[in-house]
DNA sequence: CCGATATGCCGAATCGATTCGGCACGGTGG
DNA sequence: CCACCGTGCCGAATCGATTCGGCATATCGG
């Protein structure tokens, strides 16, 4: 492809050695003299020698690259960026690379990876689906839900119930009593939203103070600022004082609508807190995954799921934490 | 690394014939009847063969995969990972896969790349410019500069400076006068930040209406919601009554301040833009850039630079729009 | 001075597919 | 009957690196 690339054989016959010698040298393994081990890294970058990876890897048949899967209507989310980042930036600590899958039309190549990440899969989300069927090592982040009873190797998931506990008892705690939980319509069938769904209802239903109310309102999937203008007068027309969204970016919109709906409304004390890791927000706490660290520990766990066949393992991520606006403590 | 790989030679033996008829069987190539080459596709998806694409790339020194690089800063904006997916998608179909580079530890497997996006990159980008000096094919999306007088394959660039230009012309009609730019410090080195600054200070120096006022307001990486209520504040003591963010996601944040700030500043009829490809805000038209669109445009120039060794050339993407929201119009 | 051990290096096979040149066979035309 | 060509298939080299077994030469104990 390129001019010409600079093989293991041209840096052998640039220090007059074998190409044994010289992948030895280089790789530090053989029994090679120290004396001759660096004459030939100096010959070899001198030459700008640069080990081919397909050559290694069809060799030694080792991982060339793992894939990273997103959950399709969402993943464009920034915390979905920063999770392929950490993803990324893990496996290449241990000399691999991360390919970014474009749904099924990335499954022909997805046979090839050495493992994928699948990040909030949809129920029965096909390209996991194919891929576990081909024997490929997947790891699931947020549960993978199959109606034929297939598993991911390993799931990763945050603690996302607790931590959505924790938020609401600090909504509660600060006097909230009526509470909207605003989702994405049945879009998204990734677990954690009907999960998110089930600790709200729990928790308004008999887990809080009394005098307690909770209701839902899903959203299109790119609500306009006019929808959600529109959701924000009425959740004011009745009563509400606490709204929690569930998808990352309806909490920072939410706020904004609550701007312009104006009216001293916005210092009347309602929240808008957010049970997905969004940028921090002004009125009320989030919930924040870290999602790099969060991405680089999924890939440390399909790491160890490539080098042993797995048992549909179940780990649980810690790093989740609460982030409160600051100063939202003197209020209410 | 699976249980057990299938091979051509697998292939071969199943239907007693050699690798060589099975390859060209199942590539179309060679000279082989109809019916051998059914009963080869046959034999092939009975047994479950895929192709090992590591041997084939090797063998006929093709492209495995390129490379998506971001400005490090600001990777993490929905508009870059959309941006990506656009790259991945396109390049798909052409069966290549698109891998995420993070910084300059993927340098070493960069190499092995048949080409790169990278999009805003920095002045002087040390990816950028060890790729291009490895030979590497690059298509820079923003101009690429470089002390040493480097250049990318290809520059694919928007057309900001008229989108600008526009945007704030139309801020003009609504009646606004008193500007002020918001960006993000020199964290980000990438073109399209000082231009966007070059453009601000033209127009609002001579290009617009009487009477205009223009200041520059910078801020830390990740504004915190009261850092940046501060400058709302501050902004409205001043008069200002158009606030145009030059990054993505600042001018939600500003909004989201003005809603805080309160006390019927919000309906004074401050109007927040933004030149950074925002989702659509309530008080201010928005620069939407198609960044899916863009990205599949910049992979097809790669493929084409990759094809022949390309000449520096330099091409506008014309997908760029302005976006108001609905009913702004009326305002004002 | 001799056999044993360690050291430094190399030959050749291998990973899995692609591809060029060539072999054998059957048919055609003169 | 022979020269010639088209068809269907295969052998072997190749891409670039890794790796095992082995061959000299040097070193050492007795």
């Amino acid at each position: 492809m390129n001019p010409r690339t600079v093989t293991l054989i041209d840096v052998a016959r640039r220090v007059g050695l074998s190409r044994t010698t010289v992948s030895e040298a280089l790789s530090g393994k053989g029994r090679v003299s120290d004396e001759t081990r660096e004459r030939v890294r100096a010959a070899a970058d001198e030459l700008g020698y640069v080990g081919n990876r397909l050559a290694r890897q069809l060799r030694t048949r080792s991982i060339g690259a793992i894939g990273y899967h997103g959950p399709l209507e969402a993943r464009d989310l920034e915390f979905y960026m920063r999770f392929a980042f950490g993803v990324a930036g893990e496996a290449l600590t241990w000399g691999v690379d991360t390919v970014l899958m474009v749904g099924e039309d990335s499954l022909s190549s997805g046979r090839q990876l050495g493992g994928v990440i699948a990040v909030d899969p949809g129920v029965d989300d096909p390209v996991v689906t194919a891929l576990i069927r081909a024997q490929v090592p997947v790891v699931a982040v947020g549960r993978y839900e199959s109606s034929e009873g297939l598993r991911a190797a390993v799931t990763l998931e945050a603690r996302h119930a607790e931590l959505q506990k924790d938020l609401l008892e600090r909504l509660g705690r600060k006097g909230c009593r009526r509470f909207e939980l605003w989702g994405m319509s049945a879009d998204i069938t990734s677990a954690f939203v009907s999960d998110a769904q089930h600790v709200f209802e729990a928790w308004t239903s008999k887990g809080g103070p009394s005098g307690l109310s909770g209701a839902t309102r899903t959203f299109a999937k790119n609500p306009t600022p006019e929808s959600v203008q529109r959701a924000v007068r009425e959740a004011l027309d009745r009563g509400v004082d606490a709204i929690v969204c569930g998808v990352q970016g309806l909490a920072t919109q939410a706020e904004q609508a609550l701007a312009q709906v104006g009216d001293s409304a916005g210092r009347a004390g309602i929240a808008v807190a957010s049970f997905a890791s969004d940028p921090p927000l002004a009125t009320g706490p989030v919930i924040d995954l870290s999602p790099r660290e969060y991405g680089a520990t999924a890939a440390r766990l399909l790491s160890d799921a490539m080098a042993e066949p797995p048992v549909g393992a179940h780990v649980w991520f810690e790093g989740g934490r609460l982030v409160d606006p600051q100063g939202w403590g003197q209020r209410a």
